[in-house]
DNA sequence: TCCGGCCTTAGCACCAGGTGCTAATCCCCG
DNA sequence: CGGGGATTAGCACCTGGTGCTAAGGCCGGA
């Protein structure tokens, strides 16, 4: 096996299984420890812990943002009963498996949570919505949304949302966002 | 500030700061790294390395079972082409924080999610939607939703989606679903 | 044949964030 | 004033590393 051979399953190998220390990636591929270091090294892959650490992160961040989460994406600028703006990165997890394709209810998701969130009220909830995915959106690409608030009659709000990535449009939606009672 | 009180307040800090090293522990509550070890012992509290690790196996198990679940919501019948059924339980999650009531896109996710696996191809995407929530679904309810295919022309799918609680209606959306090329 | 390079390995000191153990101190209560 | 629980200190040791220097092994070209 040459050494970029084994720098690629090496890869590949920490990549299904990170939680792998260097003595048993030595072990596995019949090298020793210090040569693992080097390839680590060499493709800018973190040690054991820093892995680890990284996921667990993950983990913290998804369980803290149950509810932390009123806008899926990020919000960048908001003008509440107006105009809002999110960016939402696309990741493997948000496509069918394999097509990398970035299934639609996720541009959906960052559409809507954002019109609902630009309405000035707490308990402001979707009520109808007609929607056009314009052109697939594929893993990887940051999807830029924009809301803006087109009509506005007590309590009952249309907001157009636009989503674009790198200035192309992938999504249009207008929804309309109710706040219940008076 | 009484020893129970100290690990009483030590229990909750790691709680919600799970990454926190004995060394920042002492340092808050003013008492040396060796009185943290003993609380943490006493507690049955693992070292930081531990709950790292912990949280990480989470996020790796979440990681694997996402891009799984073709469909969201767990699918019950399925007659390709033509019918098909999924239910979905609602969880604290899937809500806005504090309100009980589920969020749009999880409705739209479970909905669309169906219209395109009803379809008999792989590489089926939403071109277009148009949706009415009919009622507030609250937290711990399950949807049932049926997508119905009403009309194709080549690689055109219409496809109507009811959602229901307890069989009262919640959701309805009509999906075009594209089957892209020849 | 020998030499230069690349790749690999070895060895050592050091790091964080611990465990496990023993030995001192503190401080309060009777 | 003494006893005892709580606290602290110190030391050896652990894993899974980093960073550095030095030494081999092997292969191709002159």
């Amino acid at each position: 096996m040459t050494r970029e051979e084994r720098r690629h399953q090496l890869a590949r190998l920490i990549q299904e299984e990170p939680f792998i220390s260097d003595r048993e990636l030595a072990q596995r591929f019949g090298v020793s420890v210090q040569t693992i270091r080097l390839d680590r090294a060499s493709l800018g892959i973190p040690q054991l812990r820093e892995r680890t650490r990284k996921l667990a992160r993950m983990a913290y961040s998804q369980l803290r943002s149950v509810g932390a989460d009123e806008v899926v994406g990020e919000l960048l600028e908001m003008e509440l009963g107006r105009r809002a703006l999110s960016v939402m990165e696309t990741t493997e997890r948000m496509a069918l498996s394999g097509s990398g394709v970035v299934r639609g209810h996720h541009l959906f998701a960052q559409a809507n949570s954002l019109a609902v969130s630009v309405i000035d009220a707490s308990q402001a909830l979707t009520g109808r919505a007609r929607l056009r995915f314009v052109k697939p959106v594929r893993v990887g690409e940051r999807v830029v949304a924009v809301a803006t608030v087109v009509r506005q009659r007590q309590g009952r709000f249309w907001v157009d949302v636009e989503s674009r990535v790198q200035g192309e449009p992938v999504f249009q939606g207008r929804f309309l966002v109710v706040v219940p009672g008076p």
